[in-house]
DNA sequence: GCACAATACCGCATAATACCACATTCACAC
DNA sequence: GTGTGAATGTGGTATTATGCGGTATTGTGC
């Protein structure tokens, strides 16, 4: 509709000021805009400002969705919003399965002992299964290992200070470590990003892993748990002295060539083999 | 031709005005907005707000629920929580004053300011009211406000370590003391445990008054944040300088000579008083 | 316990929206 | 001018969301 007329000056296009024809950055602009403001935008609102047809707007959401800028749905398009799935999502997965290695690393724990528990997935099965025990000092990063255990009577938590980190909702950085080695830790619980098929355990970030590495030297007995997804997974930063740890806890055998490697590293492995 | 305006602002999500049809994800986040907010929705309310059938809104909560978001009950849905009778049964108290206070905080906080946040249900509300604003970087004890603001995009969230005192579920101790001192900061909420007669701001514990009196110290600019079920309210321990805090917040007016009284200590009395 | 009201659930009709292929327009360059 | 490629609009069809009426279920007062 509306032939632009392109008003006879040519020699400034540049003009943002009425646009005779909206560009298509202009319109990525004011429907991210819109979206940082109200959280969503519909997609006839924006065809209305902009005075173009609806399939226009779909398609420059389109692209906005493939830069991962927004979240399309049935209207219009919603802010990304990539944490509230993740973690949930991640916490369902092979549910069972954590709650056996929860169960059994809760076997390892005696009354009155300083459990450290890493964030994760993983580790809150872990948490899940403390509150049978009596008198634990329990260190943690993770917000809901903390809210979840500081309920249970009996049971101290010191939270490990730090800046949170979203898609994990623990704190992480340079508060952490220093927080870490001012514990006295009788058996810490880790999660690691995977199971390389050596045998050895790796991180996603060069942060965690020296994170996870330190959780190791200040404990006096540190265990991995992972459940099954994580093997054969390559992610790619190295845990400093991980084979220093006790042993790896997991809900399924990995293969022979890791489970050798494993013993190699001087890693104990522990199988929780209910069904699956 | 061209409209000029978008014809009202797109941000308040208050205004049920129907551009065209409500789309269902910004439903969606009021039904959660208000959750969070009262603990609870009915269908017919939230029908009523946005124009559409009860169905509609059943369906939603259908949604929302099967992503674990709330819980539907009879007549509408209620905020998923596992069990903090304590916590909860406080903030469901005058949660109607609480949010208001919680609103006007707001307005006192810029984009990309520091800003500290105290435990407490008062200053969780202020925390509610937050999201609006971009940039920020938070700094807090409160394990509900961690969880709650790290999920909003663009804005930093520091938890200061310390052990988590299960009453309120937020960190507290020696630990807290230190992390206190290593931010910057623009603006600080405190909560506090009561508004004396004669305009004290007094706190129940040592270590609590100590902490609200190094916050004070620490920030640029410090509120206290009571909604009026604290006035007249005795505990024990004086907070350390309390007078050398900007102003106290409050949903009512508190009696005469306390207003006096604060006036005195050089604390400016700020009243939100919408409706009771 | 019973009756009444409010609410929930189900299936279907309809409107709104999404998607796709193709025609048209526009900007740019030669 | 004219060709070219990208962007946009148009129409048709598939998909989805919503509303409505019916009936089942739940809550509540007596």
């Amino acid at each position: 509709m509306q032939p632009p007329a392109p008003s006879g000056d040519p020699s400034a296009p540049s003009a943002p000021s009425s646009p005779s024809r909206p560009l298509a950055a202009r319109r990525h602009g004011e429907i991210l805009r819109r979206l940082s403001a109200a959280g969503s935008v519909g997609v006839g609102e924006v065809a209305a400002f902009f005075g173009v047809s609806h399939e226009t707007i779909r398609r420059d959401l389109k692209q906005l969705a493939a830069r991962g800028q927004l979240d399309i749905v049935h209207g219009g398009a919603a802010r990304r919003e990539a944490n509230e799935p993740a973690l949930d999502k991640r916490e369902s997965e092979n549910a069972e399965g954590k709650a056996a290695i929860g169960r059994f690393a809760a076997t390892l724990v005696e009354d009155g002992m300083v459990v450290l528990l890493d964030s994760g997935t993983t580790t809150l099965a872990v948490a899940r299964s403390l509150p049978a025990k009596r008198n634990l000092t329990i260190c943690t990063g993770s917000l809901a290992i903390a809210q979840l255990l500081c309920r249970v009577p009996g049971s101290r938590v010191h939270l490990l200070g730090g800046e949170v980190d979203p898609n994990d909702e623990a704190t992480t950085g340079i508060d952490m470590l220093d927080a870490v080695a001012r514990f006295r830790v009788d058996v810490a619980f880790l999660g690691g990003g995977g199971l390389a098929p050596d045998g050895e355990i790796t991180d996603y970030t060069r942060a965690g892993a020296e994170l996870r590495g330190r959780m190791i030297r200040g404990a006096a007995c540190a265990y991995f748990v992972m459940d099954h997804a994580k093997f054969g997974r390559l992610t790619p930063v190295r845990i400093p002295n991980f084979s220093a740890a006790a042993g790896l806890i997991v809900d399924a055998a990995p293969p022979l060539p890791t489970r050798a490697a494993l013993a190699a590293h001087g890693l104990r492995l522990m199988v929780t083999g209910n069904g699956k």
